[in-house]
RNA sequence: GGCGAGGUAGCUCAGUUGGUUAGAGCACAGGAUUCAUAACCCUGAGGUCUGGAGUUCAAAUCUCCAUCUCGCUACCA
């Protein structure tokens, strides 16, 4: 394999609306980290890029509750985000912020580019308006109920209660969240990148080419996409926060936060080499640059899909490989920030690392487990015993440990000195443990290159436990009783300790990507300095000189007690609990202030103009293919008409048969798949979200007018 | 419902183009040892590879059906 010109790694860039847990962590910034360290001791020309993502709805969203602006927001959460990383030793060259003005300047130049070009079309459509604010509701500016829970707190977009993804022409009732009314139509011209154009483009790059040296997820979610037909995609949106659409008459227009998000790549880039007085045009336009984008599963279609469109058209490279995670959970569920199951960065900073018995090792434990346990192949469980298990026991009782002991006897049988070698002694173990080295390197850096780290790391250890063995046959304590008795005692103990010193020197080399600060004692412990972790030195015998006195022996970690440990178990719970609790107060206040609020009043005239009739179910069965639709034929008296109702989640079928209901009849038919339903059931809803039957007390004649 | 990825020892995961008694690390049990953070080292037990059918001399591996988990997507007047 030829090595690349220069590499430039992108992490997935964090929304600035919040603190973000240690999933995150674990599924980009992490595993970047550590390819980056990597290709940096391998002396590569290497760039690793990330910033605050701060456009986009949900900024202004959060500054409303936390009462205040969506400047201040982001002004808040960028130094947070930023110290955090570097706190867990994520070591970017740049962590820029697309609030910055470069940023904006980057974006509306690409943006301008490609409509110039003429790559983006325009649509007019209708989109929700609040006459009252005067503007063009954002999908989070419009509330209402969500169709599938029942929640009436469900933003346009998402219904923050079930979690599912919503378009604002699904809710039910939908108010504008500015002024409290409902919204009306209004058209609306917006940009469009035209992905069906590009088709061929992704199918040939993506399916051909990379369907081999890509995670088979993430080649299977593109095929799924190209296959399923692309459609032009909105890159234009009616917002005052974010980047001004460059377009006279564009007014009120800013670019929508995916477009604008990525190209974050590359203002940050040029960021980077303005304050390092480089070039940054080759790390983006030059074919022997390297591009690698690590995010998590949920950003595959921006990285794989739509960003490389953009990439292409304006004449950019392409990422070579796009690692993406799947998910982390927590403690047997999803983790999620707004339910409490989740552990900050922030929090874990503060509660291990700058504790008195915390420090940076902390930081490198938390890097440790993460890693061993990194969702590279499927989603995988963060437990809080899991931690406390592999860090006491691998990386105190495997790794530390060897390190500890051969230092420790190091100074018992050697003066504190590496001692000399003695070629004539030297046996099949000592030549063994020498290969052993050499071994894992070249596995490590295999497995490095292929981006599985996980199993990269588990070889380190290994190399630690070979030590452990190497040493407990070589028995040094044992063979300095003897050295009254046998001449050649101190010598064989020089042997055993001398390949022990070497080896730990080159555990130090290897765990560096993985454990900066770990490594960075271990340099401290053998006084020498951090060109010694360079990747070329890995696999030598050579590293530490003979007579050279060492450090006094350090412990590298403590262990985690078990009341650590139940003492984080129980705050998740309290976390959970308070958060539930919080919301649940929330969803009362709402109540006593009414569950929506009132629609804008209508006339008597308006009204009458809705038929209400009392009808039978007389039957009742699930539509195919559909999950929540149930198609009914309900008696009127006058006629029988089928019409189709989102409740299949809540009722079966042939309990529902004989129920009486309340029909808005003269609603204008309309179809749902492939069935034409002619007219409405009226249901009612309660706080949990379950629905009733809206009905007459007693049994009455089908067809029965309601007014 | 469609698509994608998974379902292998109590737990976390490997299993390359189908090929001898299915592997590793934790955890567990027994033994040995004391240089080391009750750490290390050795040995052992533990799996009808989600279920079923098929192709084959041979299936964890290929095909089909079922089922569960996760993600994307459709459906809600």
């Amino acid at each position: 394999m030829k090595t690349p010109k220069r590499y430039l790694i992108t992490a997935a860039l964090p929304y600035a609306n919040g603190l973000k847990h240690i999933g995150h962590l674990a599924g980009a910034y992490l595993p970047a980290d550590i390819y980056v360290r990597y290709l940096k001791a391998q002396k590569r020309d290497v760039v690793f890029v990330c910033g605050s993502d701060e456009h986009g709805t949900a900024i202004p969203i959060q500054a409303t509750k936390e009462g205040t602006t969506a400047q201040a927001i982001i002004d808040k959460y960028h130094p947070i985000i930023e110290q955090n990383f570097k706190d867990l030793g994520i070591a970017f060259d740049i962590y820029h912020r697309t609030s910055d003005p470069l940023h904006h300047e980057t974006a509306a130049a690409f943006f301008s580019n490609l409509e110039a070009k003429g790559d983006l079309e325009t649509k007019t459509t209708e989109q929700y308006f609040d006459e009252t604010a005067n503007t063009f509701l954002a999908d989070r500016y419009i509330k209402g109920t969500c169709p599938s829970c029942g929640n009436n707190e469900a933003y346009g977009d998402q219904c923050e209660k079930c979690g599912k993804t919503l378009s604002p022409e699904e809710l039910i009732n939908p108010v504008s969240t500015l002024s409290g009314k409902a919204p009306i139509k209004k058209s609306t011209t917006h940009w469009y990148l035209p992905l069906n154009r590009h088709e061929d483009f992704l199918r040939d790059w993506i399916i051909k080419e990379h369907s081999d040296d890509w995670r088979p997820a993430v080649v299977g979610q593109c095929k799924s996409w190209i296959d399923g037909g692309l459609q032009p995609r909105a890159v234009t949106r009616d917002l005052d926060w974010g980047i001004k659409v460059p377009i006279k008459g564009a007014e009120g227009k800013v670019l929508y936060v995916w477009f604008d998000a990525p190209i974050g790549y590359i203002s940050a880039t040029k960021q980077w080499a303005i304050n390092n007085n480089k070039d940054w045009s080759p790390y983006w336009n030059d074919k022997e640059t390297k591009l690698v984008h690590f995010i998590g599963k949920d950003n595959i279609v921006f990285h794989c899909i739509i960003f490389p469109v953009m990439l292409h058209l304006n004449g950019h490279i392409l990422p070579e490989n796009v690692p993406a995670n799947e998910f982390m959970n927590l403690e047997g569920d999803k983790m999620s920030t707004s339910k409490g199951w989740s552990i900050e960065m922030e929090d874990y900073i503060n509660k291990w690392i700058k504790k008195e018995n915390g420090g940076e090792a902390l930081a490198d434990c938390l890097r440790f487990y993460l890693t061993s346990i990194a969702p590279e192949s499927k989603d995988s469980e963060f437990t809080w015993k899991g931690f406390q298990d592999a860090v006491n026991g691998e990386l105190v009782s495997i790794f530390a440990n060897f390190i500890n002991r051969t230092w420790v006897l190091m100074h018992k049988l050697c003066n504190g000195k590496v001692p000399p070698i003695h070629q004539d002694l030297l046996d099949s173990e000592d030549l063994a443990i020498m290969q052993a080295v050499k071994d894992t390197t070249a596995k490590v850096t295999e497995l490095l290159e292929q981006y599985k780290f996980r199993d990269a790391q588990f070889e380190v250890i290994n190399l630690a436990r070979l030590g452990n063995q190497y040493m407990q046959k070589k028995e040094p304590w044992i063979v300095a009783k003897q050295i009254g008795t046998d001449p050649h005692a101190q010598a064989k103990i020089d042997n055993c300790m001398h390949a022990c010193l070497q080896l730990s020197a080159n555990l130090a080399i290897l765990i560096h990507p993985f454990l900066p600060f770990t490594a960075k004692k271990m340099c401290h412990l053998m006084k020498v300095v951090d060109k010694m972790l360079e990747w070329e030195n890995a696999g030598s015998f050579n590293l530490l000189k003979v007579g050279y006195s060492l450090r006094a022996p350090e412990l590298l970690f403590r262990k985690i007690e078990d009341e650590e440990i139940a003492a984080e178990l129980a705050q998740l719970q309290a976390n959970a609990a308070a958060k539930k609790t919080t919301m649940e107060n929330t969803s009362n206040e709402t109540e006593s202030t009414g569950p929506n609020p009132l629609k804008p009043e209508i006339v008597f005239d308006d009204f009458a103009k809705i038929d209400l009739r009392v009808g039978t179910i007389i039957e009742a069965k699930k539509v195919e293919k559909a999950d929540k639709l149930l198609e009914l034929l309900v008696d009127l008296g006058f006629e029988q008409r089928t019409i189709l109702s989102g409740i299949a989640m809540h009722f079966n079928p042939e309990d529902i048969v004989g129920k009486q209901v309340t029909i808005v009849a003269n609603l204008a038919p309309r179809k749902m798949r492939g069935i034409e339903s002619k007219g409405m059931i009226l249901m009612a809803e309660d706080a949990a979200g379950k629905l009733y039957f809206v009905n007459p007390t007693e049994g009455i004649a089908p067809g029965s007018a309601i007014s």
